[in-house]
DNA sequence: TCCCTTATACTCAAAGTGAGTATAAATTGA
DNA sequence: TCAATTTATACTCACTTTGAGTATAAGGGA
């Protein structure tokens, strides 16, 4: 019984889109999330966060969001608080020669469907859970709705099947206990549970990038169709058809021309366009749907 | 600097629905929402909340998530760290006096377009901000988009009102500091920011409806299509067409024919359904979109 | 100049959605 | 008893959205 006093800490996704390659920023040898305590004198958590990131990377922070608040058990016997956000910016330099920006499908192979290796990595994850659902049909009914092959992937269900994957013990985090056994599930793995944080910031994002127009965060001023597809398509982890992603992002003026082009690259030039104003200003609103090949 | 010990408070909007009435556990003669201390012995924050919540109504807590946390100053100049819950249930007798269900449009009673009071509601809320708008298009913009008279009133934008209401001071916890102004807003005021925390948890239920099926914690075991329909609309503050619903229910196979029917009812009996037990079982995917009319 | 590459425009069928109409089966009351 | 009323359920239809494919335009390089 009674009010315990506690610790608070912040944990930060930072996610930016560099090259086709959604990044996020790790310390330790991206073996972390970025987290620090929240100190007297912030006014609110995310001025906590803003503060605290800004200060290790030297670099505004654009659109923050919080994720999920959980509590765990301090080293020390006490009782801690974390609070996790998503935060987009720009890939920028990092001062702090112990951070560092790492691809978020180094530490989730099978989530990136854009090329034929997720599809793989799948499969073989596949086979091993086969063999952990047996012949309990609930087990086999998540199998298939969360992995099923192909078909019906569903590429926001990022921390269900993350959860599945430990559940069957094939996170390493899972599996500290055991010893010897090797990691069935390729990946980079993360200290307590920051890898299952970034799940979360993960889908969090995939599901926001349909209905609200976040992607300026992680673009230039200005940007081609094809950029902007491809940050698209970084994110979701998914191809999409090109005719009809320009054909949903023009109608729902989003965008507008600048008036100029690229140059110097092969191919036609591609006509350089920018968010409009009114999106920018009032992104409280408005809606854009990503339309999802295969 | 340094880490600071401070104390955690968990805060509930427990949601039920009661003949087409979407209400709300509050306590101290409706002024605040249920909270309680975080406390020793509880694994997770989300225990927490379940033990807390079932010694007060004595009743079980179905479906639990997650909404924000936020820091606060607490009453002795310490700092405090709130996380707010949305809890869905069937209405229960309280057996705390100081505990009661209301009804969540006495405190939005412009969310509730079911009936032309709604609207009413909206139009007048309307007169008093394009008065605080003037002349500002930024202001113009955002009154517009989020109390478009009619044609494009977007259910899911609960907390955004509200926030706009406060921003132009019609929202009387905004103007303590102000005497004498009689509150511009209808609905009934709370202590704190626990309204604000209400239009949250609105929006985020409005939203969850259209895409999770987590209508069958709020409905008995067996229901007619009307019941489902009705509550459906309860949440959403609209009203719906009933074939394009009934099409969508049963072509999304969400719901199963008991083989009964009531009766001594005026009009033709109605079937008796259930949600399917798959629906039940793994409600992690699925989705459900509802149709809303007008 | 021809070829390669990328950008942009257009077409078409299938599926989904909004809105209305028609029929069925009970209760109510003259 | 039977017509009126009430509610449930089934069906239709136009319009929009969506998935997928094909065609044309405009640059660079051999």
């Amino acid at each position: 019984m009674g009010n315990e006093p506690i610790q608070a800490e912040l944990i930060a996704v930072l996610v930016a889109v560099t090259d086709g390659a959604p990044r996020v920023l790790t310390i330790e040898n991206g073996s972390a999330l970025p987290s620090g305590p929240l100190e007297t004198g912030h006014r609110s958590l995310q001025a906590g966060l803003r503060a605290w990131v800004e200060r290790q990377t030297h670099h505004p922070l654009g659109y923050v969001e919080q994720l999920y608040t959980f509590a765990d058990q301090q080293r020390g016997g006490g009782r801690g608080i974390s609070v996790s956000y998503l935060g987009l910016t720009r890939e920028a330099p990092v001062l702090d020669p112990d951070a560092a920006w790492r691809g978020w499908y180094e530490y989730f192979p099978w989530e990136d469907h854009r090329h034929p290796e997720g599809q793989r990595h799948v499969a073989a994850i596949v086979r091993h859970l086969a063999a952990w659902a047996g012949p309990v049909p609930a087990r086999q009914a998540r199998l298939t709705a969360l992995f099923g092959a192909g078909e019906g992937w569903n590429e926001e269900l990022v921390l269900q099947r993350y959860e599945l994957l430990w559940e069957a013990k094939l996170i390493p985090e899972a599996r500290r206990a055991r010893q010897g056994a090797p990691a069935p599930v390729p990946g980079l793995e993360m200290t307590h549970d920051h890898r299952r944080i970034l799940a979360t910031a993960i889908a969090r994002l995939r599901a926001k990038i349909k209905y609200r127009p976040v992607m300026f965060e992680l673009l230039p001023r200005d940007f081609t169709m094809l950029e902007l597809q491809q940050t698209m398509e970084a994110l979701a982890g998914q191809s999409l058809h090109k005719p009809n992603f320009r054909r949903l992002i023009t109608q729902q003026d989003l965008v507008e021309e600048t008036g100029r082009t690229t140059s110097g690259l092969a191919g036609r030039p591609a006509k350089l366009f920018r968010f409009r104003p009114a999106v920018l200003e009032e992104r409280r609103i408005a809606g854009s749907k990503l339309p999802l090949v295969r």
